[in-house]
Formats: structure tokens, C-alpha cells, sequence
DNA sequence: ATTTGTTTTGCAACCGGTTGCAAAACCCAA
DNA sequence: TTGGGTTTTGCAACCGGTTGCAAAACAAAT
């Protein structure tokens, strides 16, 4: 059984109060005394009880690391670049799972009676029960890799994927692409509408350009192959070049082609999305749009210890811009 | 602010111990008085706090997950199943990411401060430390992915690893190949040893196939890539087939070799370990020995709750067999 | 030595729950 | 109605800490 204050106490002769003092930084304690009950700590193998100190001081450290995406490998990453960011700040992740969560309140409930801290969404969707009962439990919420709206309910980190779309319609206007196609993830996903609304109002400037749109069922592997292979087999005439709206989804989408002996980048170009580990592999080689996943995740934390000290913080959005990763999978600029 | 205990019994008109009581199960309360606690905690839309319940049940339900694999694809699916397997049994991960941790010492005072109630060590290398002051402590810790030794000093869950070398010798030679090569993970890695022990063992009944040994610098794409581009400009001559110690260490072989123009499984054989989402995709399509990673991760949270229920239980090992997933980098049985 | 001002210390109450124990309430039979 | 046995309830102490407040200790100035 672990030592408690009370031993150290006894030990030390002195109060408790003293040795909660010595273990609270910025306490005055006297120097004498600190050494006396460091002493005497030491020799018990003493270190103070996180949880009952939070009761009193209602801060548990703890975040809940919220999210769905435990088979996107991209996804990876960003758990690592969190528990790190998280773990130098001081603060312990509470990770948990919604992947097979019928009801996503059950998981609020669960969040609040740990007394989280905080709470990060790492998700490009957010369950909206979400938001709402964070608020009103008057729990900090950062939503990262979210979706921009214009009067955000929570925190918002992430990309601006209107512009992301306009962006990769220009790469590909301007490799001499004629006609291309947008290669969504799941159409109710409101950053695929983004995305769709920025890539179609950039087109729209380049009359040249015809272009259609499909969905994969998921941000999956196989989705994206099942989505490339129908389009193979449809017999419709296939675009020269798609903007998959993952990385993964991207590398469905080549597996689809190889197999049907189509070449990359010659016969069709592909340009995915996020720029995980992965879509630098020298066999994978994909051209994509990097996500800054640094800068985001930074980004949400510091939000995050700011709503620590105010938790009345005025919801914000922060966008960061994409940029090209240049790889193997588009033609080269003309 | 949260409704506590308190708010609710004086709502109701009850004592403290009767809302305490209809909240947790077993616990002696009438069907009216049930009621009328139920009512009046729904009203304040109460719940008990678990982490003040903890510090008298002296159970927090929390598990500390630890790893240091956050660079392979493979642990994304290990975290998913053992998150969802503990929320299934009501139990919460708290997430330790000991990458660029220099002391695990450190993570371990963390997880106990936490009051953690067990820990799962998911990482095929555990930090000595853990064990030992785990123990010390009285904290149940399961090693999951871990590797067998005669007299475990915590409880081991994982695969048989001189079985499973002995597994791929024989479906090498078997497979007529006559000059073999083992490509292993970093060197000191105890699991490496053993397989290569069992790998060799098997050999040593087929004379006439020979074999060679090498090692990568970790389990990643790039270490697995460089060692091949290595050993292809080395000039020495090749090996028929590789047995490589993971398998995105495969892929970065596998990346080599097409680099090189070598055909797979034409020129040169390639035999994975793991068989992890990934290696599936038509485009990889790496045969390798599966880990029954679902039995691997059951059989560890099993552990873990037959722990938390007699903590002095004597450490185990559960070893699981693995199995071939034939696929596409080796040639057929002749 | 006394006064004054500043630290330092301990007391006791509190954070939000649980639980052993004894009193209260209930049930049924005599 | 009384008595005995069984449930149900509340009291009060406790889990391992923190903290406001006042007393104690110390230091400096008179």
C-alpha cells in the first residue's frame, strides 16, 4: 500500500498541512521545513494521490482524446504528435473510442464523471451531442482536424478546405488536367462539401476544365479501390485526374488502377489528402495535399490550456493552409 | 457546476448514504426509496463522480496503455481493439506514450499517482523498470505483444516466437527455397533472438538450404528499405528469400527491391510478420505469418480483469500460435 | 525588553463520495 | 397487541488530499 500524507506526516512530526504544502508549488512552506518533510516523503516512497488532490482543486489533468478513426493510418500520427504534446504539458490522455458507440452521450457521461479537464476531438466529424452538453457541463472542447463554420459552437483547428479545393483545382488546371473529378470521402461529410465548393468555384474560372464527382462509401482503402474499380467497369469515359479526399482513399484509388493496367501518372493523375508517413513511401509515392498535422495539433493544445485558465473563451476557428506535397502520382507542371 | 451527492439527497428529502446507495449495485435500497433518489437526481441531472467514489472503493477502472509503437500501422489496430475491449468491460485507458520518454520511471510515479488499477505494456520491448516497481506497488500489469521467458515476472501475452521462426524455415524450405536469409528487427530485441533461434533450429534439419542473418534498424519502412538497398549494392549475392521481422519493415524491403528492378516473387522471395490491415491491400499483398492479434489482445484484457480480482495471481505466459497468410510474395509450394 | 510586521505552522472544515454499525421501520406469526 | 426476525435507513467516520484562518514563531525596529 502506497504512503500517504498522513504517514509522511507522522513520520516527519509535523502537520499535514505541512506536507500538503511542500508537494503544492508556490505554498509557503520554510526551507527547513521542506527538507524535513522531502526527508521523510522519500523514505516512504511518498508521492501525492492525483485524484484526491483533484477534488479539492477540481483539475484532474486529465483530457479525454476523443475520436473515431482507429484504421486510418494517417490517424497514428496524429494520436503520437497528441500524447506527446499532451504528456509535455502536463496533462494524461484519456483515450476513447467511438467507433462502435451507438450513442456518443454515453461517452460525455463517462468524460464527466472522470471530471476530464478538457476534452479533444480528433475527428473530422464531431457527434453534435458533443458541443452542446460540454458546454453546458462547462467543459472545454477543442475540435481538431474539424470543419470551419462560421459561428462555431466549439473550437475549431484545422484546414480550410475551401480554399484546399481551390487550390487543387488550380494544380491541376494548370498541369494541363481537362477534365477531372472529385473523388469525395462519404458525401454527408460536411469537409467534402467544403472541399467540393472550393475545388468547383476555382474551376468555374477555367471554362476549359469539364469535371465530374463521385463518393467513396468511407476513408478506407477498400472504399477507394470499390469506388476506382466501378468506375473502371462502368465503361463511362474515366477522368485524367482525381482529388481523393484522403490519403488512404488515394491509395485504394492506385491499387484500383494497377490492377486494371492503368499507369500513374501517365494514363490518370492522383492527388490525395494529408500527407501521412505513408504516401512518401517510395512504392506509394503519392502527391497530395499536406496537412499541416504539427501545426494542428500545437495549435489545438495551446487552445486548450487557454480554455484551461478561461473556459469562457469565445469559440474560435483556426485555419491553417495546405500545401502541395509533390510526389509521382500528377504529371508535372507543363 | 456538477450536482453532487449532497444536491440530490437534500432534494429528496434523504440522507446522503441512501443516494449513494441506490447507486451502486448491491447495495441495500427500497424500491420507493430507489425511486424517489432516481427522480431527484434525473431533476439534477446527477452522476456520481467516479473519481471521488475511488478513493474509499479504492478502484478507478482506469488501465494505463502503454507503448512506444506509434510509428506502425500495426498498433493503430492494436490500440482500437484494446480501447474498445476495455470500454466493454467498463474500463478506461489512460494513454502513456513512451517514445521520447527518457525514463519510464517517470511514466510509472505518473500512472500511480493516477492510481491506475492495472497496466497493459503493449509494446514488444518492456522497460525493465515497469515491471519491478509495478510490483512493488501491487499493480497488475499485463505484457501485451511481449515476449515468453521461462519465469515471467509479469504476465505475457504474445506469440511463440522460436515457434514461429521455425514456422517460416519450414515454409521456405518447403517451398525449395535453397538459400534463405533473416532479416530481423533491431538486434537486441529479445523477440528477434528467439526467432532467429527457432528459424535456425529448423534449418539445421535441412541441410542443403543455407541461410544468412541480418538486421534492421527498427521496425520501419525506411530502416527495412535501407537495409535492403544495402545488401542489393553491396554486391555480395542475394538471398532467394527474406524473412523480415514486420511487417512494414517488409514493405520497405519490398520498396527496395522493386527500387532495384528485382521482381517479387520472381527474383527474390519475401515472407512478413504481423499481417497487419495493410498488408492485404491488393497492392502490397505480402504474404506473412499472422499474429492472432484479436486472441492476443482478448486473452490480455481477460488477464487483466482475473488480476484486478487477485492481484497475487503468478505471473504467466500465454503464447499463441501463429498461422501463414499466404499471399503474393512467395512462390507456391512446388 | 517590548512592540510591530512578516512568515510559517496547525487546526479544522471541506472536496464527493462509501460503509460499518446501530437504530428505525417493516413484516408476519402468535 | 406483542414479539421476533429481516430490511431499510441514517449517523458518523473515513478515503487522501487542500485551504482559510488564526495562532505561533520569527525578525527587525524601537
Amino acid at each position: 500500500m502506497a504512503a500517504t500524507l498522513k504517514d509522511v506526516a507522522e513520520r516527519a512530526g509535523v502537520s499535514r498541512s505541512a506536507v500538503s504544502r511542500t508537494f503544492t508549488d508556490g505554498a509557503s512552506v520554510s526551507e527547513k521545513m521542506r527538507k524535513k518533510v522531502l526527508r521523510a516523503a522519500d523514505e516512504l516512497g511518498y508521492s501525492p494521490n492525483f485524484l484526491a488532490r483533484s477534488l479539492t482543486t477540481r483539475r484532474t489533468k486529465l483530457i479525454g482524446l476523443v475520436s473515431a478513426n482507429f484504421h486510418n493510418p494517417f490517424f497514428l500520427q496524429v494520436f503520437d504528435l497528441f500524447t506527446r504534446g499532451l504528456q509535455d504539458i502536463g496533462l494524461r490522455p484519456l483515450l476513447v473510442n467511438l467507433s462502435d458507440e451507438t450513442d456518443p452521450e454515453n461517452s460525455v457521461q463517462m468524460l464527466r464523471q472522470y471530471s476530464v479537464d478538457g476534452v479533444v476531438v480528433a475527428s473530422s466529424t464531431l457527434p453534435p451531442a458533443f458541443a452542446k452538453t460540454f458546454r453546458d457541463a462547462g467543459v472545454p472542447v477543442v475540435h481538431a482536424f474539424g470543419r470551419h463554420t462560421t459561428a462555431p459552437k466549439v473550437h475549431v483547428v484545422g484546414i480550410d478546405n475551401v480554399e484546399c479545393g481551390r487550390m487543387v483545382a488550380r494544380v491541376l488546371a494548370e498541369r494541363g488536367y481537362r477534365n477531372v473529378a472529385f473523388l469525395g470521402g462519404p458525401e454527408s461529410a460536411t469537409s467534402t462539401q467544403d472541399r467540393l465548393q472550393g475545388f468547383e468555384e476555382e474551376l468555374a474560372k477555367h471554362p476549359t476544365v469539364t469535371h465530374s464527382v463521385t463518393y467513396a462509401q468511407s476513408y478506407t482503402f477498400q472504399a477507394g479501390r470499390a469506388e476506382m474499380l466501378r468506375l473502371i467497369h462502368d465503361g463511362a469515359p474515366m477522368a485524367e485526374a482525381y482529388f481523393c479526399g484522403d490519403d488512404v482513399l488515394s491509395i485504394g484509388v492506385l491499387s484500383a488502377l494497377e490492377s486494371a493496367g492503368k499507369r500513374v501518372p501517365e494514363d490518370v493523375g492522383i492527388i490525395g489528402l494529408n500527407d501521412m508517413e505513408m504516401s512518401g513511401w517510395e512504392n506509394i509515392n503519392l502527391t497530395t495535399v499536406r496537412q499541416p498535422i504539427q501545426q494542428i495539433v500545437s495549435s489545438t493544445l495551446e487552445l486548450m490550456v487557454a480554455m484551461l485558465e478561461d473556459p469562457d473563451r469565445y469559440p474560435e476557428a483556426r485555419l491553417f493552409p495546405c500545401t502541395l506535397t509533390e510526389r509521382g502520382t500528377l504529371r508535372p507542371k507543363k
